[in-house]
DNA sequence: CGTCGGTCGTAC
DNA sequence: GACGTACGACCGACGT
């Protein structure tokens, strides 16, 4: 028996009946216009009436909660009642100088706050609340007008009730008829006596709020007043006499005074109550609009408490079983599984939380309800999720494939800002849609509003990516991306589990023989991986000269540049350099390698990270295997314990210098495209440029410098730098760079560009329209705008390479599968992929990966991929 | 006992 | 400090 809950069991805001909130916009900006003293930003543009108007909406939304909202604004233009009455509203219509500014401003924070607004030409807001509230009434509705117009009263009805936030004033139907002794209906009479100040209606002299409502009273209309006004001395009425007089002089006016005060009730007006359901505050527009206001203490009430103080009603589950049942028609679900901590590739599904609407959700665990089963398999519905890639493999592994468009809001959300601290569905839901994670809910509970928070995340979501331009890189890139790493995860790599034991038995032999040459060395023992201990034996114990040792934050470096230095001066550094570096294999690989080989597989499950690095590059864990050696010949030896299965081969294919090909093609530079576009090495090519001889005079020190200028112009490096790492003078490394400058020109003038617009724009974007935000730009601190200005340079083009990858992994993916070569990805590491291939479909796969590599993307320059095949990862060269 | 910053080293 | 992006081992100070 399968178990299948929902959130039927507690009351929610979902069960209650809907309430609908009409806000009497244009009053109410007036009202605070006049009530704020005056304010403006520092520019001098004026925000009274913004601000008193986003405070009163925001207590709105926090202390009433509305589950229906909308604002009704006056429409420009003239109305009938303009037609009725020349001197209409004479009070009110001259806009004051310092309000006009405001009112698009208005328009934008109610945007905002994703409050819909209604405004109709012709009429006044008056008669949009007052149909609106007659037929939401009349449909059963509760209807709240939210005004601090006493004309309202009029509507005041058993399910319409009237609140004015400024005073706190609630009025209701008992209010009204306790206050006056009249029906709501005839308030109109009574403003017909009084008149209206506001409106310019005038009234007559001697009748007030207390003597019109008695008139009315005891006449019952306006109309049976004016006609019996004979009798009205006999009313008891204080001063009925005069009145009586005064009245039939006005009689007119006072009809005219009703005619202009009735609320029409009656327009043709086409809204359904959905359309004004309260939606999830945009908080990125809320936080710039506030920012650009300078509301900082508004500001701060959205970032500290936000959650509480404007989430909207948090997403109500319908019952467990209508929303399984609802599960067959949907076009997309949530889906989020309970599997524990453990990797994916451990992990076991305790439970699953599925949500096919923002407010219906049911919790399943296994053996899995066939709705369950079907839902996840079927291709027409969408499945949006946290993590999608484990959930996928989890599920997978476990007899449900997931089909269907995929939707991960963790991977928008690092499409949208990748530098954002998390990612998680708790810090999506405050950031994007103002809902704070309930603190008390677990398990099942806690599942279930993952499942809908999800969901709702996922069109504030796609909007954002919409407005940034983004979708396309998300859809097409980000999303195919996740089931092709997906796929690789689950296969995993092989190891030789004989190889890297061997390893560890000699490498542990050798670090048993340096330990105690290093203690005889050092006259004594030691934490030999202790840098603060090291430094003690080298400069204290030996009294090593410490000229020239750069020092870190703690004291002297004992760094391998250090190190080899002293080398010279010492026995001891040479020993420890050699124990370091077996250390590190041994620490950070062999051992490592050897515990992470799966259970079951065999094989070594990395986890591809989607959504960690700033630049758009993936990263790895649980092992990293994007670091595994390559350059001594010692960490080669853990490259080459890495294996294909028995009969068939290990490709490996990569990008041969994309991020200076990318250079060129960014920036266009001639001599960069002509050097890649006639295949040149590049390397020569620049010695040349810099040095200034013919590339066939280019020595092999030469291009060694080259090599280090070409990579120190993608991370920015200065000439400090420079001369450290090629031990040159400084004035040598200056004229290099400047050598370099001038000779590509082009490059100059790219970094130039990619600055300005990086400043003016607050970001700058890669090939496939990826973002990073660089606010530090502007920093007055020299140091941190400096840092951000190397990485304004670096990123285009280390995040173009990895979208240009990226890109090619979803495409080779689909047409190995479509052609149906026997080879699959195994990894990626950032310039490189991995593929395991049938032994005799080798030639044939290599031909598809250049092909699917090589032509990406067209650029102004050639794209080369260099490819080998071989019986393990460090024998696949050419 | 766990957390965290500092240092170091591996990759691209 | 000083060259961009990562992950992770180790040490040792610090807090529980």
């Amino acid at each position: 028996m399968s178990e299948a809950r929902g959130g039927a069991e507690a009351p929610t805001a979902g069960a209650a009946p809907p309430r609908l909130y009409l806000v009497d916009g244009s009053s109410y900006v007036f009202r605070a216009f006049h009530a704020i003293p005056f304010l403006s930003t520092s520019k001098g543009v004026p925000t009274n009436a913004v601000y008193g108007f986003m405070t009163m909406l925001m207590k709105l939304l926090r202390e009433e909660r509305p589950s229906h909202l909308a604002i009704v604004f006056d429409a420009p233009g003239g109305t009938f009642r303009d037609e009725l009455f020349a001197d209409y509203k004479a009070n009110r219509s001259a806009l004051p100088d310092e309000l006009a500014p405001q009112l698009p401003i208005v328009r934008r924070l109610v945007a905002a706050l994703a409050i819909p607004v209604l405004e109709e030409r012709g009429v006044e807001a008056d008669d949009v609340i007052g149909t609106l509230a007659t037929r939401a009434a009349a449909a059963g509705t509760e209807v709240v007008i939210v005004t601090g117009d006493k004309d309202f009263q009029q509507l005041v009805g058993p399910r319409i009730s009237l609140l004015d936030t400024m005073y706190e004033r609630r009025t209701t139907l008992d209010d009204v008829r306790a206050r006056y002794g009249v029906e709501p209906e005839r308030w109109i009479d009574v403003i017909g006596l009084m008149g209206d100040a506001v409106d310019n209606i005038p009234g007559i002299r001697g009748i007030g709020e207390k003597t019109a409502a008695a008139l009315i009273r005891h006449a019952g209309t306006l109309e049976a007043l004016l006609a019996g006004l004979d009798g009205l001395e006999a009313s008891g009425i204080r001063g009925a006499k005069g009145l009586a007089a005064r009245i039939h002089e006005h009689a007119e006016q006072t009809r005219l005074a009703k005619s202009l005060a009735t609320i029409r009730r009656d327009l043709p007006l086409d809204h359904a109550l959905d359309e004004f359901r309260c939606r999830p505050l945009r908080r990125p527009e809320l936080e710039e609009l506030c920012r650009e206001l300078e509301f900082h203490s508004l500001l701060r009430e959205l970032g500290s408490a936000p959650s509480e103080a404007l989430a909207p009603p948090a997403p109500a589950a319908r019952s467990g079983a209508t929303a399984l049942a609802e599960l067959g028609a949907a076009v997309q679900c949530a889906v989020v599984v309970d599997a524990g901590a453990e990797p994916s590739m451990q992990a076991v599904p305790h439970g699953l939380a599925l949500a096919p609407a923002p407010d219906a959700s049911v919790y399943v665990a296994p053996p899995w309800p066939d709705e369950v089963v079907r839902v996840l398999a079927a291709p027409a519905c969408e499945k949006v999720g946290v993590d999608v890639k484990r959930t996928a493999i989890v599920l997978a592994r476990h007899g449900l494939p997931l089909a269907g468009a995929l939707f991960d809001v963790g991977i928008a959300s690092y499409v949208l800002d990748p530098s954002r601290p998390s990612h998680e569905v708790d810090e999506l839901a405050r950031h994007f849609i103002g809902v704070a994670t309930p603190a008390e809910t677990a398990g099942a509970a806690r599942l279930e509003w993952e499942a809908r928070t999800t969901l709702a995340l996922h069109p504030v979501l796609e909007r954002a990516l919409v407005e940034h331009d983004e979708l396309a890189l998300f859809r097409d890139v980000e999303m195919p991306l996740t089931l092709v790493l997906a796929g690789m995860e689950r296969r995993g790599v092989k190891v030789d589990r004989d190889v890297l034991a061997a390893l560890g038995v000699e490498f542990r032999a050798s670090l048993a023989r340096l330990e105690s040459e290093i203690y005889a060395l050092a006259g004594g023992e030691f934490k030999i991986n202790s840098t603060p201990q090291l430094r003690d034996v080298l400069f204290e114990r030996l009294k090593i000269s410490t000229r020239g040792i750069r020092k870190g934050k703690t004291g002297f470096s004992t760094d391998v540049d250090v190190l080899t230095r002293l080398a010279a001066v010492h026995p001891l550094p040479a020993k420890i350099l050699e124990h370091r570096g077996l250390a590190k294999l041994l620490s950070t690989y062999v051992d490592p390698l050897l515990a992470l080989v799966h259970a079951e597989t065999g094989r070594i499950h990395t986890c591809f990270n989607q959504t960690v690095t700033a630049t758009g590059r993936l990263s790895s864990t649980e092992p990293n295997l994007q670091n595994i050696p390559i350059r001594t010949e010692e960490g080669r030896r853990i490259r080459a314990a890495f294996v294909p299965e028995d009969g068939k081969r290990l490709i490996a294919a990569d990008y041969s210098q994309i991020e200076l090909r990318i250079l060129a093609h960014l920036s266009g530079d001639p001599v960069l495209v002509e050097a890649f576009t006639s295949g040149q090495d590049i390397h020569t090519r620049t010695a040349a440029e810099v040095f200034d001889v013919a590339p066939a005079l280019v020595s092999s020190e030469m291009r060694r410098r080259a090599k280090v200028i070409n990579f120190g112009i993608i991370y920015g490096m200065g000439p400090q730098r420079l001369a450290r790492e090629l031990e040159i003078p400084l004035p040598d490394a200056q004229r290099y760079i400047a050598n370099y400058f001038a000779r590509y020109a082009g490059v100059a003038r790219f970094i130039e560009e990619t600055l300005a617009e990086a400043r003016r724009q607050g970001y700058v974007a890669t090939l496939l329209k990826r973002r990073r935000y660089l606010p530090e730009l502007t920093s007055r601190e020299e140091g941190v705008r400096q840092f951000a200005e190397r990485t304004a340079i670096n990123t285009p083009v280390q995040g173009s390479a990895a979208d240009l990858i990226k890109l090619a992994m979803v495409r080779l993916d689909a047409r190995l599968a479509r052609e149906r070569v026997p080879a699959v990805m195994i990894l990626q590491v950032h310039d490189e992929l991995v593929l395991e291939v049938d032994a005799d479909a080798a030639d044939a796969a290599i031909a598809v990966i250049r092909d699917e590599m090589e032509r990406v993307v067209p650029l102004s320059i050639p794209l080369q991929v260099d490819i080998g095949a071989g019986p393990n990862w460090a024998a696949t060269d050419g």
